[in-house]
RNA sequence: GCGGGCGUGGCGAAAUGGCAUACGCGGCAGGUUUAGGUCCUGUUGGUGGAGACACCGUGGGGGUUCGAGUCCCCCCGCCCGCACCA
C-alpha cells in the first residue's frame, strides 16, 4: 500500500503528452500501418471519407474536430480488422489563392501548395489514420484532366450546355454564381449582395435528374441526417399540378400557367405575368406600355433582398389584356408583378385571390374580383384579409361542384385534358448547375470556340487544357471577364475540327465540380486510363462513412449525388449513390460565438497543440459532447483530458504481470467490467456516441486503479487485461498515449492494430443485480436477486421484505407489476 | 409565414417507457507536500432534518400508463433551414 502512496505521488515519470508524438510519429512512419491494402479479398472492406481541406492556411479547431471525429470511425475499422481506405487530399483550386496571387504578384500555385505543406505537416502531427500514398489535389494537371474529361462526357450527353439568361452575380468576387452559392441573397462565399446579370454561361442539366435525386434519397434514409435529406428535399422542391392554357385576346398561342390547385380554377379572377418575363413585355397593350416599362425598370433596379420579403407590399402594373378562362369562358385581366418569378413554372399564373395569399393581397390592393370557390368554413377573405387556402367543399365550379380537393384534382384535369387545354404537370424549384466562373485558378473548360464549326470539345488525348503558366500578379484581378482571356498565346489555337482560327472558352468550372468527384479518385489516384479504375472503385464505393460539416448539405452533397448518378448512366459504376452514411459534426465555437478575427476570440489549434498535446486535444474535441453538437472550447478542460491520459498511462506502467499473461484466474470483478466495457464500447463507437464511450474507458481505468490500490495488486493478470483493453480504446481516440502504453504494457507498435478486444458473453453475466422494489411508483426498498430469477419468486420475496411491508402499511394490494430482475412495482388499493 | 430540431445540476452532458443527473469540469472537505501545483480520497440537484430519512425536482399546463426526461395534445422559449416557387 504504501508503495503505491509514493509512486502514485510522483510526476508520472517519463510521460509527457507532447514528448511521446516525436517518438511515435517517426515510428509509425515506417510503420504505415492505414495503407490501404488492395491485395487481400478476404477481409472486409470500409471506406472512410473526410470532406477534404481547401488549403486556406494552417488546419484549424474545426478541422481538429472534424478530423477527429472521422478518425476515430477509421481507427475503430482499423482495428476490427477490415481492410480500410481512409484518403486525404486538397482541394486546391479556388479564389483565396488567387486573390493571395494578386496581393503577392506570384502565381496562385505558390500559395496553393505552400499552404498544402503546412497543411499536411500538421496533419502529421495531428495523427489521423491517412493513407498518405492515395494523395491528391484538385489543381494537379493529372487530376484536373479528369475533370475535363468528366466535362465531355457530360457534354456529349447534353448535360453540359452553354445559355444565355439572367444569372446571379457576385460584384466583389467578379464572378457568377449558382443558385446554390446565393444564401439569403448573398455570395455564399464572400457575403456581398448578389446582382443579376444577364449572359451566356455553361450549365450542368442537374434538372433532368430531380426525380432521382429525390427519389433515391430512400437509400439514404437509415444513413442519413433527416434534416440533410429534408433541406435537399426542400431545395428539389418537388410539386404537382398541373399546366394550364389560358387565352389572350388578340394573341395566337395560348399563355400556359402552371398550378397546384387546379381545383380552384373557377376561383381565377385574374392573371399576372412576372415582370421581368418576356411574356409580359410581347403582350403589353401600347396603351400601357409606358406604365409597364416604367414599373418594370424600377423592378429590375431593386435588390434581390428587397423582392424576397414576402412582407413587402405587393406592387404591379395593368397589362390591358385580358386572357379567357378555359374552364368557364371568363374574361380575365392580365397584370405583371414582381411577386410572380419568371425562372419557375411559365413565368405566369393564374391570381385565385380567394384561396392565395398572396393572389389576395394583390386584388386587394388593386381592387380586383375575389370568387370563394371552396367553403372551408373559414371566414370570408375579402372581410378578413386573409386567403383560405385549406380543405373544404368545392362550390360555384361547375364539373367539379361539391367534390373535396382530393377528387376535384383528377376530375378538373380529366376535363382539361378532354378539351386539350391542360394536362397534369410537375414543377421543381431546382434550376440548372451554373458552372463556367471567370477566374484564373480553376479548372479550364476544355471546350474551342470556332466560328465556323461552333462549339468544339477538346480531343481527350489533348487533356489536360493546362492553365497557362505566364499570368501572375495583376495578370490575374478581377475584371469581369475571365483573366484567363489574356493569355492570347494559350487562347487562340487552331479549331480541332476545321483546323482555322479558333479560341479557346477562357472561363474556369465552378470548384465544386472538381470536389464532386474526388472521392472516386482516391480508389486509384495513380490511374491514367480513365478518371478512376473500375475495378478499383467496385472494390472500395460507395463510402461507408462521409465525415464533414452540414454547410455542404446542399451544395457538394448534391452535386456528388448528381455527379454519381451520371457515372452510372455512362456505364462507368454499378450504384447511384456515393455516401452511404453521413455525419456532419458540429462546430468549434469560443464563449457561444464563432471564432472570428474581429471578435478576437480566435483559438489557435496549433499554440493548443504546443500547450497540450495532440491527444488532450483530439480527446477534448471527443468527449466534448455528441459531434454533432457544437463544442463551445470555453467549456471544455484540456486539463481534465490530460488528467486522465496520464491516470490511463500510469496504470499501463504499473502493470508487472508479463504480456500474454492468460486473464483466466484474474479478480473477477475487474474482468467483468473489462468486457462489459468492452461490449458497451464497442456498440457506443458504432452508433459515434464517442463521448459516452469515453466516458465508460474512464470508468474502466478508475476500476483499473483500484484494483491495483486494492486486493487485486498490479501482478493481478485482470490487471493486464483491463490495462490492454483501456489502452486499446484509447487507441481511437489519443493514439500517442495508447502507443505508449501499450509499449509500457511490453507490447510492440503499432497499437492501432493490435485488434480490437471481444467480449467474453460469459462474463457479460451478472453474478446478482440490485431489483428496485416500488411502492406506488416509488422506491421502497433494493433487493439483490440472481439475473434469472423468476417472477413469481422476485415477486415473494419483494411482498415480503420488512421495508415494503412498512410502506404498504396494511394497505390491500391492487396490483403488482414485476419485471424481472430490475423492477417491482406494488401498488396498494386506495 | 412554412418546415424541422431542442429545452435535464453552477457548467459540458448521460439515461432500450423502469433507481433522473453516469462521465467530466467547477466547488467544498481531507490526505500527501516546506509551500503551491501535480497526485490521491471523500463529498456536491433543491428544501427540511444533527441524523436515519422525508418531501419536491428534467421549460409550463394537461393526457396515456402500474410507472413518463422519454409517448400524445396545448402553450412558452431558444436554435436551424426555406422564404412571394403559384
Amino acid at each position: 500500500m504504501s508503495s503505491d502512496e509514493t509512486s502514485r505521488n510522483d510526476t508520472p515519470e517519463g510521460y509527457d503528452p507532447r514528448a511521446v508524438q516525436d517518438t511515435w510519429s517517426a515510428r509509425w512512419a515506417e510503420l504505415r500501418p492505414f495503407r490501404a491494402d488492395e491485395s487481400d479479398d478476404a477481409r472486409e472492406r470500409r471506406y472512410a471519407l473526410d470532406m477534404f481541406p481547401y488549403p486556406s492556411g494552417d488546419l484549424h479547431m474545426g478541422h481538429a474536430e472534424a478530423f477527429a471525429i472521422g478518425d476515430v470511425r477509421a481507427r475503430f475499422w482499423f482495428q476490427r480488422g477490415y481492410d480500410v481506405l481512409h484518403p486525404i487530399g486538397w482541394d486546391s483550386f479556388g479564389l483565396p489563392a488567387e486573390n493571395a496571387a494578386i496581393k503577392r504578384d506570384s502565381h496562385p500555385a505558390e500559395w496553393t501548395y505552400a499552404n498544402i505543406e503546412t497543411q499536411a505537416a500538421s496533419f502529421q502531427r495531428y495523427a489521423p489514420s491517412f493513407d498518405w500514398s492515395r494523395r491528391l489535389h484538385t489543381s494537379d494537371p493529372e487530376y484536373y484532366r479528369w475533370t475535363q474529361w468528366l466535362f465531355l462526357r457530360f457534354y456529349e450527353r447534353g448535360l453540359a450546355y452553354r445559355k444565355g439568361g439572367q444569372v446571379n452575380w457576385c460584384p466583389n468576387d467578379q464572378t457568377v454564381l449558382a443558385n446554390e452559392q446565393v444564401v439569403g441573397g448573398h455570395c455564399e462565399r464572400c457575403g456581398w449582395l448578389v446582382e443579376k446579370r444577364v449572359l451566356t454561361q455553361w450549365y450542368f442539366r442537374i434538372t433532368d435528374y430531380a426525380d432521382r435525386l429525390l427519389d433515391d434519397m430512400d437509400q439514404l434514409e437509415d444513413g442519413w441526417p433527416e434534416r440533410v435529406l429534408l433541406m435537399q428535399r426542400n431545395w428539389i422542391g418537388r410539386s404537382t399540378g398541373a399546366d394550364v392554357d389560358f387565352v389572350i385576346e388578340g394573341r395566337d398561342a395560348p399563355v400556359t400557367v402552371y398550378t397546384t390547385r387546379p381545383d380552384t380554377l373557377f376561383g381565377a379572377t385574374f392573371m399576372v405575368v412576372a415582370a421581368d418575363a418576356p411574356l409580359a413585355e410581347e403582350i403589353v397593350a401600347p396603351e400601357q406600355r409606358a406604365a409597364f416599362e416604367a414599373y418594370r425598370d424600377e423592378v429590375s433596379r431593386e435588390s434581390e433582398i428587397e423582392r424576397m420579403s414576402a412582407e413587402r407590399e405587393k406592387t404591379g402594373v395593368f397589362l390591358g389584356r385580358y386572357a379567357v378562362n378555359p374552364v368557364n369562358g371568363e374574361r380575365i385581366p392580365v397584370w405583371a408583378s414582381d411577386y410572380v418569378l419568371a425562372e419557375y413554372g411559365h413565368g405566369a399564373i393564374m391570381a385565385v385571390p380567394a384561396h392565395d395569399q398572396r393572389d389576395l393581397d394583390f386584388a386587394l390592393k388593386f381592387d380586383l374580383p375575389v370568387r370563394v370557390v371552396v367553403e372551408t368554413g373559414g371566414p370570408d377573405p375579402v372581410q378578413s384579409g386573409v386567403a383560405t387556402p385549406g380543405e373544404g367543399t368545392i362550390v360555384n365550379s361547375g364539373p367539379i361542384e361539391g367534390l373535396t380537393k382530393t377528387d376535384a384534382i383528377p376530375r378538373i384535369i380529366e376535363v382539361l385534358e378532354e378539351r386539350g387545354t391542360g394536362k397534369a404537370a410537375v414543377n421543381f424549384r431546382l434550376r440548372d448547375w451554373l458552372v463556367s466562373r471567370q477566374r484564373f485558378w480553376g479548372c479550364p473548360i476544355p471546350i474551342v470556340h470556332c466560328a465556323a464549326c461552333g462549339e468544339v470539345p477538346v480531343p481527350d488525348e489533348e487533356l489536360p487544357v493546362k492553365l497557362p503558366a505566364d499570368l501572375k500578379g495583376a495578370d490575374l484581378a478581377p475584371k469581369g471577364t475571365s483573366p484567363l482571356a489574356a493569355a492570347e498565346a494559350w487562347v487562340n489555337v487552331a479549331c480541332p475540327k476545321c483546323g482555322g482560327a479558333a479560341q479557346r472558352d477562357t472561363d474556369t468550372m465552378d470548384t465544386f465540380v472538381d470536389s464532386s468527384w474526388y472521392y472516386f479518385r482516391y480508389c486509384s489516384p495513380q490511374y491514367t486510363d480513365g478518371p478512376f479504375d473500375p475495378e478499383a472503385v467496385r472494390r472500395w464505393m460507395p463510402v461507408d462513412q462521409y465525415t464533414g460539416g452540414v454547410e455542404h448539405a446542399i451544395l457538394h452533397l448534391l452535386y456528388s449525388r448528381f455527379f454519381t448518378k451520371v457515372l452510372y448512366d455512362l456505364g462507368m459504376i454499378d450504384f447511384t449513390e456515393p455516401f452511404l452514411r453521413l455525419l456532419n459534426q458540429g462546430q468549434v465555437v469560443n464563449g457561444g460565438k464563432a471564432m472570428s478575427k474581429s471578435l478576437g476570440n480566435g483559438v489557435d489549434l496549433g499554440e493548443q497543440i504546443d500547450e497540450f498535446g495532440v491527444d488532450v486535444v483530439r480527446l477534448a474535441m471527443l468527449f466534448a459532447g455528441p459531434p454533432e453538437d457544437d463544442i463551445d472550447w470555453a467549456d471544455v478542460s484540456p486539463q481534465g483530458m490530460a488528467k486522465f491520459l496520464s491516470r490511463l498511462h500510469r496504470v499501463a506502467a504499473e502493470v508487472t504481470s508479463e504480456p500474454g499473461t492468460a486473464p483466466a484466474g484474474g479478480d473477477v470483478a475487474l474482468r467483468r467490467v473489462t468486457h462489459r466495457t468492452i461490449a458497451e464500447v464497442t456498440t457506443l463507437v458504432d452508433s459515434d456516441r464517442f463521448n459516452v464511450a469515453i466516458a465508460r474507458l474512464m470508468e474502466l481505468v478508475t476500476a483499473t486503479r483500484r484494483a491495483i490500490d486494492g486486493g487485486a495488486g498490479p501482478a493481478d493478470p485482470a490487471v493486464r487485461e483491463a490495462a490492454e483493453t483501456a489502452t486499446l480504446i484509447l487507441s481511437l481516440f489519443a493514439p500517442y498515449t495508447a502507443e505508449d502504453a501499450w509499449d509500457r504494457l511490453g507490447r510492440r507498435a503499432p497499437v492501432a492494430t493490435a485488434g480490437w478486444p471481444s467480449a467474453d458473453p460469459a462474463l457479460l453475466v451478472q453474478e446478482s443485480v440490485t431489483c428496485v422494489v416500488q411502492v406506488a411508483g416509488k422506491v421502497r426498498d433494493r433487493l439483490e436477486v440472481a439475473p434469472d430469477i423468476d417472477a413469481a419468486d422476485l415477486e415473494r420475496q419483494a411482498l415480503a421484505s420488512p421495508k415494503i411491508k412498512d410502506a404498504l402499511a396494511g394497505a390491500d394490494i391492487a396490483k403488482v407489476i414485476v419485471r424481472a430482475p430490475k423492477i417491482v412495482n406494488i401498488v396498494p388499493r386506495r
